[in-house]
DNA sequence: ATCATCCGTGTAATCGATTCCATGGCGTCG
DNA sequence: CGACGCCATGGAATCGATTACACGGATGAT
């Protein structure tokens, strides 16, 4: 592959007159400037962005670790990141966590090794060594949907109370009394969070959140099914059951067929984050969206503003309910799904 | 950061010396190695990727350039792929294409210029003169998926003509005579080999599949609920659509939905590549099914074959029918879904 | 006419690793 | 006892860019 050697020789100039045409140097002659641009064209000439990097010490690269690439929540937000790093001039590196601790830590490593110019974290745990020394470290890193208590960097979240308020009233509404929730681990922000508004907005209307009625999740579909399971196993099972993330929704959704039970007129279900399949799943499922695409470009502009030293800013957006069938009620007619 | 030179002066060694630690050269005394490793530990020493990657002219990375991440079959793609790339020692970096050839380009330049040591692609469209380029310049490449004839790199992809005969068959016995179809972009092998593997098995029952029943779509969702649309429109709409890919499908759900229709009743639907979502779709969706995972491990070896010298191979594993009650008949229990 | 300035350009240092080659010490063999 | 070879090690070149610095020539001011 040529390198701006060739080309400097073909233009018949030194290295330092073509890297000035390339990165627009305004003391470059007309002249010089098209035999190079010349040159360039004639070998198919791309700089190497490996050897800019190490003379830079930049990347022009973020990284983005996200919890799970199969959770749909999370394709669409990585798809998102992508499109608005590309808008500032950033590529997007992503790992995938797998929910699993370890593996988060080896793709945080990674990232660091390749001299990523900044960090997009959406922490699969309560934050290992490794995180802290990060952050600590001096690498500018954003976190995005989940945080870490303790380590002080931007935050760019949803905020779900209100929405889940929204939602028990709801529920409420309709009847139900008895309401579960599947809760993520206890590990994550948005594990904790949901479960607390939960318990917040039942209290507010004066019922009880029973442990028994507390499942514990993983955010995978299979924890999803065995916590519902449970559930239908008690002598006064739930009459709802929300789940915490969408894949949760799925397990339980399996569990509750497999009991050859009917939603909602046996048992109600609704979940955390609204996915497009949702409008289209037996029955259509009410479930709190998130403002994915904003969430996505709020991190990202939070980072560009660390790592190019201006103040970013923690961003916190409301979430909001949307009502389908999988509670039964009013939203009955599919027309209105949409 | 620290760098190799501070470990030589913390080490007490040269660099050199440093180097062999780490790269576990035989020639090194055990003292020396000790005090090198102590003196990484004491520093937190990483290599620095971008530095080594300029002097071995490798990175140990791949390119992934997918059509649509929003589509789960190439999210799963993409993850299995990940996966034993990194049992190989490779990190992978993604690219989104949206179906949209020019990203695909940007894409695809970007991992170049970044010297990963090898690409896979599921080509978004007929092949642009820059992928012909690519192939030509000598990077290493594999297309997975989807393919361009002519050029000549090794393929690995899923023959579902089998699958899609035992759909059709499967649809005859059902009744069904009038089946429609949801094409891809033309531009695309799979969009092509679907359709025809679909003419090829109803002329094999003695069927034929009018230009009216062709639906051109661009394997996203819109576009499959513009194209039954179109077909409910008919004088005579036909009793089956089969979507050439999942997200199709779900437009086609939205499209029949939309009329007030039912799904197997009034129209029957089936759908090129199985996700986890058709099992809870209302009806859940008979499907054929790709084997992903064995896709992706088959195209990361044949690529890491290809970067490491040795010869690929290309692959060609067969699709298979997962009958659920979509397009109604026998498979109507529910319980036998999973 | 003289001097300061500015412009275009080239030379060379630099980023952080890897690796070739030279060197000195030591053991082995004839 | 001398020669040879091997081993551990360091010095220095190298990868492909960017960029500080130096330099010569042209221009403008006085």
């Amino acid at each position: 592959m040529a390198s701006i050697k060739d080309v400097a020789a073909e233009a018949g100039v030194s290295v330092a007159t073509v890297s000035r045409v390339l990165n627009s140097h305004p003391s470059v002659s007309e002249e010089a400037r098209t035999r190079v641009l010349a040159a360039v064209e004639a070998l198919g000439y791309r700089p190497n962005a490996v050897a800019r990097s190490l003379r830079t010490a930049q990347t022009r690269t973020l990284g983005l670790v996200i919890s799970d690439v199969l959770n749909p929540y999370f394709t669409e937000l990585a798809r998102f990141v992508e499109e608005e790093a590309r808008a500032l001039g950033y590529s997007v590196i992503i790992g995938n966590a797998d929910e699993r601790p370890e593996l988060q830590d080896h793709h945080i490593r990674t990232l660091i090794d390749r001299r990523i110019d900044g960090l997009l974290v959406s922490p699969a745990d309560g934050g290992s060594p490794l995180m802290r020394d990060v952050a600590l470290g001096g690498t500018p890193m954003v976190f995005v949907d989940r945080w870490i208590p303790g380590i002080d960097v931007p935050v760019v979240r949803a905020d779900g109370t209100s929405a889940v308020k929204d939602l028990v009233a709801h529920l409420h509404g309709l009847g139900h009394r008895r309401l579960a929730i599947i809760a993520g681990p206890a590990a994550t922000t948005t594990g904790n969070e949901r479960v607390e508004a939960f318990r917040e907005a039942m209290r507010g209307l004066g019922l009880a959140l029973p442990d028994a009625y507390i499942g514990q999740g993983d955010f995978q579909a299979a924890s999803g099914r065995r916590a519902t399971e449970r559930f239908l196993a008690l002598a006064e099972p739930p009459e709802v059951v929300f789940a915490a993330d969408n894949l949760m929704a799925l397990g339980a959704l399996d569990a509750i067929r497999a009991r050859g039970l009917r939603v909602p007129d046996d048992i109600a279900l609704a979940a955390f984050d609204d996915i497009p399949w949702f409008v289209h799943t037996d029955p259509p499922i009410t479930a709190i969206a998130q403002p994915t695409a904003d969430l996505a470009r709020a991190a990202v502009r939070a980072l560009a503003d660390l790592i190019e030293g201006r103040t970013p800013q923690s961003v916190t957006l409301p979430a909001r309910l949307v009502v389908r069938r999988s509670c039964g009620g009013a939203a009955t007619n599919q027309r209105s799904d949409r």
